[in-house]
DNA sequence: CGAGACCGGGTAACTAGCCT
DNA sequence: AGGCTAGTTACCCGGTCTCG
């Protein structure tokens, strides 16, 4: 008798086949039918780590003594057991190691742990997500989502107008069934014929992240027999902080997730309310100090890799780019040049970007003309080149260190 | 000889510039 | 203004190398 992918998912106390497509995003068609060819498995378990391998078997229960061969060869023998670890070893791939990492210090114990460590600072990821299955299988959604924030850039945003705060805080507020009303009120008045669907609350952090799937633009699959029309999904992140008196934003689209940020605020605070970019300025002054201390910089937390500057004092005024792609340092670099040639880093407006190294990566800096004052600025990075964590150490780097208040490059604007 | 470290290529996310 | 393309960068996978 032959079962279905469904009927040996249940048989097994494993997640059904909508967790897997609708939750986790992962497309199924195939993957049984290839699951059971011949020599499938097997292969499967060849190609396991040693850190995977015992926490497969301390999950089935098998003797977790003996050589790692030799527990493959156990594991060889359990067959569709395996079935669900294959899904999750497809599910690790692509999945940020820092998210998999920190949710894992949560709920894993400290044995668990150790098998899938790596060394110091490095675990083996799959076998984290091996473990955190076996733990408690729909925390599997809570990794995909929480993936997201160390991937995305976030626009920061604040309240218009000042507001008092509720007597009832903002996570009571925060039901499933609220925020899918609003989402359903929003969608009935945006009027495009397309659905937010709220997947989750999270709190992380001390904040709250709100993950909506919308559809986005229109696009199409090919399938065997066809084309299938649909829409292309969009991600939706709302985090917000200080209870919900300023709200992080990723998404693709621009001004729908603003609005129904200010739909749930206005909903939580019980009048019309309305988010705006932050903006903190920094004025010429401070930054021509930070440069200089920046450019003069051989070693240390923050180095300078690289200059793009607009009406460079060559002939004909082009720009400039002055780079290491290896990113060491460029001051003396830009000192040769500015004797030789003339200034270049002088006047802060003719400076269109800078790159910085900053925890062995590379980060853009852009300062942003206040429009209207002549020497204030706002300083934007590219806050997706760090993950959550280093975004946090990297603004208070700059804000305590050299005094500057620095925002993600990502804005979100009415339209 | 097998398990784990190392490295090259691929993938994803974002930016900037061009085109409509 | 919005969409598409090419460029940039980090991270991940999988094959190869090395060490016990």
């Amino acid at each position: 008798m032959t079962q279905t992918f469904a009927e040996v998912m249940e048989r097994l106390g494993a997640p059904p086949p909508a967790f897997w497509e609708n939750d986790l995003e992962m497309g199924l068609e195939h993957f049984f039918a290839r699951s059971r060819r011949d020599g499938f498995m097997d292969e499967w378990v060849s190609r396991r780590t040693g850190r995977q391998v015992n926490v497969l078997c301390m999950n089935l229960g098998l003797d977790g003594a003996g050589s790692v061969r030799s527990k493959k060869d156990s594991l060889r023998s359990c067959d569709d057991e395996l079935l669900p670890y294959l899904l999750v070893d497809q599910f690790a791939k692509y999945k940020s190691k820092i998210a998999t990492i920190d949710f894992a210090k949560g709920v894993l114990a400290d044995d668990v742990l150790e098998t899938c460590r790596k060394n110091e600072e490095d675990f083996d990821t799959t076998a984290l997500l091996f473990a955190i299955y076996h733990n408690s299988w729909s925390d599997l959604r809570l990794v995909f989502h929480l993936d997201k924030i160390h991937k995305s850039g976030f626009a920061r945003m604040k309240l218009k107008d000042m507001v008092r705060r509720p007597r009832r805080n903002f996570e009571e507020f925060l039901q499933p069934e609220t925020v899918k009303e609003i989402l359903d009120a929003f969608d009935k008045a945006k009027g495009d014929g397309r659905t937010s669907e709220f997947k989750n609350v999270v709190i992380h952090n001390g904040h709250h992240l709100v993950f909506i799937r919308r559809a986005e633009r229109p696009d199409l699959v090919l399938r065997a027999g066809g084309v299938v029309h649909g829409y292309r999904p969009e991600w939706i992140i709302l985090d917000f902080a200080d209870g919900a008196k300023r709200v992080n934003i990723s998404s693709v689209s621009v001004s729908i997730p603003l609005e129904i940020a200010n739909r749930l605020a206005s909903g939580y605070f019980g009048r019309s309310c309305e988010y705006e970019n932050e903006s903190k300025v920094t004025y010429a002054k401070q930054l021509e100090r930070f440069l200089d201390i920046l450019r003069k910089q051989k070693t240390g937390e923050l180095l300078l890799v690289e200059v793009v500057v607009l009406n460079s004092p060559l002939e004909g005024s082009p720009k400039i780019k002055i780079t290491d792609p290896d990113s060491h340092p460029i001051g003396d670099a830009i000192g040769h040049f500015e004797k030789a040639v003339g200034g270049i880093l002088s006047e802060i407006e003719n400076i269109e970007s800078i790159k910085v190294y900053y925890r062995k990566k590379r980060v853009s800096l852009i300062f942003e003309k206040v429009e209207g004052a002549d020497d204030e600025y706002v300083v934007r990075y590219s806050d997706h080149r760090l993950n959550a964590m280093e975004r946090r150490s990297f603004e208070d780097h700059l804000r305590d260190v050299h005094g500057i208040p620095v925002l993600s490059t990502e804005k979100r604007f009415k339209r």
